[in-house]
RNA sequence: GGCGGCAUGGCCAAGUGGUUAAGGCGACGGUCUGCAAAAUCGUUACCCCCGGUUCGACUCCGGGUGCCGCCUCCA
């Protein structure tokens, strides 16, 4: 596999367009990750900065390439140190403590751990020996034990951000309180002196801890080597922090060096703009797979190309009437449609988020025929003579990689899923029009195919019943639905249906349906869903 | 103000210099079903506007309009 591959296209901010991947040694790839500041919980924006990279990850390893994944963890900086203050804890323990929370949330949506997890605290000596030489170089200058990097003298600035000198002072000068020791306002920190309630670390400029940029930049070359492939993160990481990186990895180790692509994903958006913590506008992941299975979310994040916005919306029906309410609608309590007035807490339960229902029904989708295939798998026979499956589903795995090969595009990838397991299901309700061969193969293909799909994406990996089992339950625990009780109506409702009792069997389903329950009756009894 | 991105059917969303412009949701009609549901079959787009390049552009170039982002912490 590792002979051939096929090239992988991908879109490089420096180069502003798609490139064929050539990595610095045949077959391996090094890909620095921009992990969180752990300051808080991780909100949805930060889960897709992860799962972005957690695919291209996944799909080089399937390409045949050798990965070594870096994701760091800054857990020094002045959010850190300001909320630990606030709560009066050390800085540490808190860092600890949304590193924890972090890799929870992770966790739950089925992410890899990176090959190293380098932290700000661990790479102390490595971060200073960097600052060092960078002063050696001149690109750096000590004032009262900060340490400035001096962007003047570092010729390409500004080449990722596509910005030059002059465009960038403009801005600087008018937007931000310039520190007068600094010989130009658009020099920062590699070192900050301590103050304060800081921790701080011995220095050749005295007791401080390291700017914002640094960590990258030390932390990489220290896991990667000073030249590697692929560096990510999201778009608001491009100026300043990605940019500074820049000069500070290329001022000490030479043109050329530092990351040959920079990868960078689009924001999530919420009624239309950034979801960010600075306006207070996000939702934790948390929040979010408290209410859906977390491959519901994982899904969600990877229907739309990682470069585009993805809207985030949230819906607020009526009690009552099922209007949909207006933001202000949803302030107020009152429904403008029929007038009823609802509390917030109610309003609260209702909450939608259409794009999970839809992943989450998809999913579903998904499974069930998975499901299908295999107790179909389960009971057939193989047949004596081989034949082909039918062509959508022996060409999948071919389709949806050539996909993930072009820039990664997990949308386009995912729409390739429909046709043949559209298919299948149609094998599965009937055999019609198609030889036993030809059934039991295309069957026991999808199965195989689609797990080669979770390998690459890391969706569709679970076991169907399982996961079709456990979503119902959560689902049910959510809104308070007693399973037993519907368990128990199902039956009463499968006794009246023996007896050809539609009138009562109609009434138990009218009456789980107002619990939200559906059923769905088939050759061999009935099962509930949810509607 | 500077820089960058985006604009595809009712909604979401892939994609291509020239064949039938993926897929999902929704809607409508059929099959299945006691009736439903689920599943399945079918129907549902000429790609923001104006110029240009081209034999031919939704796809390339220029301009316009609109939305978003970055220029300050931010995934």
């Amino acid at each position: 596999m590792s002979e051939t591959k096929q090239p992988v296209l991908l879109h490089d901010t420096l180069s502003g367009g798609k490139t064929e991947l050539q990595t610095l040694i045949p077959g391996q790839v090094g890909i620095y990750c921009c992990g969180p500041t752990v300051y808080g919980l991780t909100h949805l924006g930060n889960t897709r900065a992860a799962v972005v990279p957690d695919v291209m990850v996944r799909f080089l390893r399937h390409e045949g390439y050798e990965v070594k994944y870096v994701r760091n963890l800054t857990d020094i900086d002045d959010k850190i140190i300001a909320r630990a203050n606030e709560e009066g804890v050390e800085a540490k323990d808190l860092a600890n403590r949304f590193i924890d929370a972090y890799h929870h949330d992770l966790a739950d949506l089925n992410l890899l751990d990176p090959d190293v997890e380098p932290r700000v605290s661990e790479h102390m000596s490595q971060i200073i020996e960097l600052i060092e030489s960078l002063v050696t170089l001149g690109l750096a200058y000590a004032v009262d034990g900060d340490v400035y990097y001096r962007v003047r003298s570092f010729g390409p600035y500004g080449q990722l951000s596509h910005r030059s000198l002059d465009e960038l002072l403009e801005g600087a000068g008018s937007r931000i309180d310039v520190d007068e020791r600094k010989e130009s306002p658009l020099d920062f920190a590699l070192w900050k002196a301590v103050k304060p309630d800081e921790p701080s670390w011995e220095s050749p400029w005295g007791a401080g801890r390291p700017g914002w940029h640094i960590e990258c930049s030390a932390m990489s070359s220290t896991h990667l080597g000073d030249t590697f492939d692929i560096h990510c993160g999201g778009r608001d990481l491009i100026f300043p922090h990605h940019e500074n990186e820049i000069a500070q990895s290329q001022g000490a180790h030479g043109q050329g060096t530092f990351a040959r692509y920079w990868v960078h994903n689009g924001f999530i958006n919420f009624d239309g703009e950034k979801m960010s913590k600075s306006l207070g506008n996000f939702f934790t992941t948390r929040q979010i797979t408290e209410l859906y299975d977390p491959e519901t979310v994982r899904y969600f994040l990877l229907t739309v190309h990682y470069r585009s916005g993805l809207n985030f919306e949230l819906e607020v029906p009526c009690p009552s009437c099922g209007a949909l309410l207006a933001k202000e609608d949803q302030e107020s309590g009152k429904c403008p449609a029929c007038g009823h007035e609802s509390s917030p807490e109610v309003l609260k339960q209702r909450v939608r988020f259409p794009g999970l229902e839809d992943a989450d029904d998809r999913l579903a989708y998904i499974y069930r025929t998975l499901a299908g295939a295999r107790a179909f798998l389960a009971n057939a026979k193989r047949p004596g003579n081989e034949e082909p499956p039918l062509e959508s589903v022996s060409s999948l795995v071919e389709a949806f990689s050539a996909h993930l090969r072009n820039d990664f595009n997990t949308g386009g990838a995912l729409g390739e899923l429909s046709k043949p397991l559209n298919e299948v299901n149609g094998l599965l309700a009937s055999g019609k029009g198609v030889s036993k061969a030809v059934r039991y193969r295309t069957i026991e293909t999808i199965v195989q195919a689609m797990g080669e799909v979770a390998a690459m994406l890391g969706c569709f990996g679970q076991e169907p019943e399982a996961w079709l089992l456990r979503r119902r339950d959560s689902k049910a625990a959510r809104i308070g639905l007693d399973v037993a009780q519907v368990e128990e109506l199902l039956a009463q409702r499968i006794a009246a249906r023996v007896a050809k009792d539609w009138a009562a069997a109609d009434r138990i389903r009218d009456e789980l349906a107002k619990w939200g329950v559906g059923v769905q009756d088939g050759p061999d009894g009935s099962v509930w869903s949810f509607l």
